[in-house]
DNA sequence: GGCAGCATAGTTAACGTTTTCTAGACCGAG
DNA sequence: CTCGGTCTAGAAAACGTTAACTATGCTGCC
């Protein structure tokens, strides 16, 4: 710690001249990729602790070409369902030696072509776009837009628990089976004999989150030679305080259903909320499925049967295929599996 | 889009023979920042367009001396707490202009220092830490000779939910008020008439959080003339498993308590689980009180009972505080409030 | 002993911006 | 008609680093 000069940064000249070396010389101890007398390198050493040197990632970048930076965009930070993920991307991150950028866009689209613009100028290597998104026609070819805009600063367009834009578009994409999922808490509320199932969160059938799960949830039925009622279908958002609005007016409507599917596990919280303020019994009286399996659906009362959705290495594998797109050139879309995880609040409907 | 050169990215020189300027004019364009005729600044700008050009950030920083990124380093992304004060955080630096880069240390201290080299590489204008850390005399020193490292090249060290190093090392501090809200808990639960409180959660006393909390519970029972029994106080984690084992622990020795502060609200999840399973009613057998009020703690059964802590309000004073640190450079302390939040959980001891 | 070849170190030119500093053109005033 | 001033534009240097050359001693071999 001696010998620190306060008010400007050291740069690898006041290493070299302290070190009576030239620039070049510290590069290359620091690089260790090319042969350096012992002495020197001990000298050098010695000076870049003294002065307190850390290299200049912006000059190091400027001419290494790279920056070793991931860039995350998402809707919020908060959310379990986001906060895994990023926890996956932030991850892998780091195990492949990368720096993660986190921007949040709260939901709006064009703040989100805005982040993108930005990661653009930050030379990101990778921008993984996390959430579902619209699947208008408009939407997915500004999408494949952005992925050749990327492609062409040598940056790569991830999309993260979202369907692919089109094959022609350059973009890793790492899905879940989000209909497969939804597919499947149908056909276990099916087996376990429920016939009459209401889906809460159905609105915004372009979402392709929405649609893929209320698909779903349709074909769960077609399995059975069953079809959806459209009077079960309940739409709304993908906040608590929806599901629980929605759960109570479908009760208001007397529609005789023994089993309720929530779009989401929060959804589905406030489901369970209407359900026990109407006197009703989870799952004695009513059964109840959620979805994404967020660590808060264990603690739900009872217990939530939902569908994992894998977070983590959904956060993960985008990182990695992206960073790896030339040794995995032949997959660049991954489906990841989703399995029905069956806790306290489904059972078999009462008889009669 | 049209005349986009695929294979590598266009630089100012490009756009400058595209429109027929010089590198210099382009740059007055987009910077805006000196005059240029309007038929030039339309050709450059048409330039622009059509090579799809953004600038290089690093570039910018190399010469502008400014990389407009903050730094936000946090134990792990997951965990309410941590993920609203990174939505503060970023929220503030997007506000700002600013850029955010996160990173997590999974509780690995040296990991920390690690991550904070590495902002420092990147010439992060601040570096956020968020959390509790340790006080042992050790940790300070490391932490002021860490801040005058970073004040050394520009850039500023916040500590956001952790105590101050010293008057001399250079960095902001922004806290909540821990031993306030203890203080408070203690406070209400000695006021409804309750005089065996537990606390759970007290070990490691060299973390800040930890003893800050339980001093304040202590200060409470001492403003009402009691002291603490040792008896009614277990350790344990920060997890909702050590709440439960604590609690279990707690009933098995027939310490007569009444009520329970969890020292967070996961340990206080915990708290309820092991009382519920033993047969007692929450409030009426047993009082618990949490701390922290993530969403979660409304969404318990009974609603908790809590302490409030301004968590995105924290992240966001965090970031403008150190980011106008000239302007506010009397104050770069600051000590946010925290009140109770009195929810289901809590009521009145029974008689006898 | 002279010379190829290796080990080590230095020089110089990039990388893509911005920021002086310099300079031409045009204008109105004297 | 000329001269100071205002607009507008360009040339060149700088930011901190690395990589491609270049240069110096050595060692070992014929």
């Amino acid at each position: 710690m001696a010998g620190v000069s306060l008010g400007s940064r050291p740069t690898v000249k006041d290493v070299a001249a302290a070190a009576g070396v030239s620039a070049t010389t510290v590069s290359r101890v620091l690089a260790g990729n090319y042969p350096v007398s012992a002495s020197t390198r001990k000298r050098v050493l010695r000076a870049v602790q003294d002065l307190d040197y850390v290299i200049n990632a912006q000059a190091r970048a400027l001419v290494g070409g790279t920056t070793r930076t991931v860039a995350f965009i998402v809707r919020d930070l908060v959310g379990p369902l986001f906060a895994y993920i990023g926890q996956g991307v932030e991850q892998q991150a780091t195990a492949e030696g990368r720096v993660c950028l986190v921007c949040t866009h709260h939901g709006d689209a064009d703040r989100e072509l805005e982040l993108i613009e930005l990661m653009r100028e930050q030379q990101a290597e990778a921008v993984v776009l996390v959430g579902g998104g619209l699947r208008t026609p408009e939407h997915v070819e500004r999408m494949a837009q952005i992925a050749r805009s990327l492609e062409r600063v040598g940056s790569r367009l991830v999309l993260c628990g979202r369907p692919p834009i089109g094959p022609d578009a350059p973009a890793t994409v790492v899905e879940y089976d989000n209909e497969g999922g939804a597919f499947a808490v149908a056909n276990y509320l099916l087996s376990l004999g429920h016939r009459r199932i209401a889906f809460v969160g159905a609105a915004e059938p372009e979402h392709t989150t929405t649609s893929a799960r209320f698909d779903g949830f349709t074909r769960g039925h077609a399995a059975h030679g069953l079809t959806v009622d459209p009077a079960l279908v309940a739409g709304g958002t993908f906040d608590r305080e929806s599901g629980y609005r929605q759960t109570k007016a479908l009760l208001a409507r007397d529609t005789g259903m023994t089993a309720v599917v929530g779009i989401t596990d929060i959804v589905a919280s406030g489901v369970l909320a209407a359900l026990h303020e109407a006197g009703l019994r989870v799952p004695e009286d009513v059964s109840v499925a959620g979805y994404d399996d967020i660590p808060l659906s264990a603690d739900l009362n009872p217990a939530l049967t939902t569908v994992h959705i894998p977070h983590e290495e959904l956060g993960r594998s985008a990182v990695r295929l992206a960073l790896h797109r030339d040794d995995y050139a032949q997959d660049q879309h991954l489906m990841l599996g989703t399995h029905v995880v069956i806790r306290k609040s489904t059972a078999p409907p009462r008889e009669g």
